[in-house]
DNA sequence: AGGCTATATCGTTAAAATGCGATGAGCGAC
DNA sequence: GTCGCTCATCGCATTTTAACGATATAGCCT
């Protein structure tokens, strides 16, 4: 038993669509805070693994990079104060998602360049 | 001959498709530091001014910025650097303007996350 | 309880980014 | 030629980032 789908560990992650504009001085802080997240090799490969698997993973992602295990975690930290990732700690172990919502936010502001 | 209309101080920014993949260790690589171009707030207003006027400024940015002089011009040189901007001398200034071929990709890139 | 595993956090070090004033290089006007 | 304007670069101080090992925390299992 305790055969729970872990499956999904993030909540569906909303729909709604994103109200906020996509220029202003406040868009310009959001789209800089998002960009430096995702301005370094490794938090790029953290995105991309975490959209691969649709589901989450968590220290999978030590295993797949050639950090060590602080290292990844602090960057995990950096994506998570972005907003662009979540994280759910799941019985010992933590298992992080893609926040859907962050990425369609930045991929608004960007386009919006 | 040499009868270039000093309006437009860019050359047409070529129009090629950008056949290079989106995803793999070099597009990581690529989407890190053209993120990490975008990661600030003065180099984000850098670039929507240079969107805004099609045509291309230079000390210009200077006036809009609260900054120096001298950090404007560090703040250009990472955007040129990244490949986001260009920059051409006329005469005694210096003229940039967006390079949306670089633009472009970071948008194929950000889109593909 | 006690041990095990998986993460987060702390402390430290080295490197890079940020910002500025001062200096230098290039061009046009006089 | 010299002056003045525009911009890039240098040198410096301060802050932030990146990386690691070591340590703490929290949940499972026996």
């Amino acid at each position: 038993m305790s055969d729970a789908a872990p499956s999904a560990c993030c909540p569906p992650s909303d729909d709604r669509p994103d109200l906020r504009p996509i220029e202003g001085e406040e868009a310009d802080q959001e789209l800089a805070a998002l960009a430096k997240a995702v301005g370094h090799p490794a938090r790029v490969q953290i995105l991309r693994l975490l959209a691969r698997r649709a589901s989450c993973v968590c220290g999978e992602i030590v295993d797949e990079l050639p950090l060590a295990q602080s290292t990844v975690s602090q960057h995990l930290k950096v994506l998570k104060d972005a907003g662009l990732i979540r994280g759910e700690i799941d019985g010992p172990r933590t298992c992080y998602c893609i926040d859907n919502r962050a990425l369609r936010r930045l991929k608004a502001l960007v386009g919006g360049l």
